[in-house]
DNA sequence: TCGATTCCATGATTTTTATCATATTTTAAG
DNA sequence: CTTAAAATATGATAAAAATCATGGAATCGA
């Protein structure tokens, strides 16, 4: 369904959310840990994630990347997952025809596009606060 | 959202199944020229699609592929999913755990689990008559 | 200022997926 | 029985995705 860096891009947001809730600052080495993700390759997300301004990354001793309290429950998993892999899923067409119209419709067409539509609803009206919220009261798993 | 793999399968097998609407067996050639495909690559996959008795072979002079018109209405499109890439789209973690469950829930489990379920349902309640007569009455396409 | 820590930038390598190429087998037809 | 047309099998190459590695830049504390 998702490439593994968008996989990875949306646990490591999802730790760094949960953990800035207490406002603790993390870094790589501990969110590579927390999500089970090799490090180097979190670190080319992360970067991503950084310029489009989803997490706030901090340079430095005591450094790491943060979410701010006030912009997490407006975060939303569609703004992740475009940064990440643009806007394909949301738009593309099922069976991989270059353009997906009501005009020139595949034969899965009418079929694909409700659930492409549901799959971008939920994505559109899912934001941080609530998916950290379960991490951080053990309800929900970030690793296995 | 699928492999091309998957992509050109379920294409290549709607054409199959379109023209042995009208008894028509197809070759490789046409086939690849009609749903806009790498013809060596094709056949690798109406190879494995031929394995799992999805279409029907026939080598030789005046050969090619084709599907009965009996099985036509009971090929479902799980079925070319499951041959393609295996059942991961119908039961794997949306963040890429390892397992699904309900006892080792991700963070979007249970809204990913819904959107899985519809496009398992979609692809299990769609069978091949219905896709080739689109194809057919001119409605639907399978190239660009 | 200096050194340690941490993110950042860039490129190399590996793995997977997609694509290409070649030779073999089967079969209908002449 | 020979030939040509087809699918089949297998392996090689190319492209893309994922992973690894290395050096640079920023920041803090001493
Ligand atoms: S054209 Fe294929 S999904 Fe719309
Ligand atoms: S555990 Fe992630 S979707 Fe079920």
């Amino acid at each position: 369904m998702f490439s593994k860096t968008c996989e990875y891009g949306i646990r490591a947001t999802i730790f760094i959310a949960s953990e800035s809730f207490q406002n603790n600052r993390v870094g790589l080495k501990d969110i590579a840990k927390k999500i089970d993700s090799p490090e180097a390759f979190t670190a080319k997300i992360l970067q991503i994630l950084s310029k489009n301004n989803i997490i706030h990354s901090i340079k430095g001793v005591g450094g790491g990347f943060e979410i701010p309290k006030e912009t997490m429950s407006q975060i939303k998993l569609s703004q992740i997952v475009t940064a990440l892999e643009g806007n394909q899923v949301f738009t593309g067409c099922g069976l991989g025809l270059s353009h997906c119209s009501e005009e020139h419709p595949c034969p899965v067409h009418d079929k694909f596009k409700f659930i492409r539509n549901e799959l971008a609803a939920m994505l559109e009206n899912t934001n941080l606060e609530e998916l950290a919220s379960g991490i951080k009261s053990g309800d929900t798993f970030l690793r296995y």
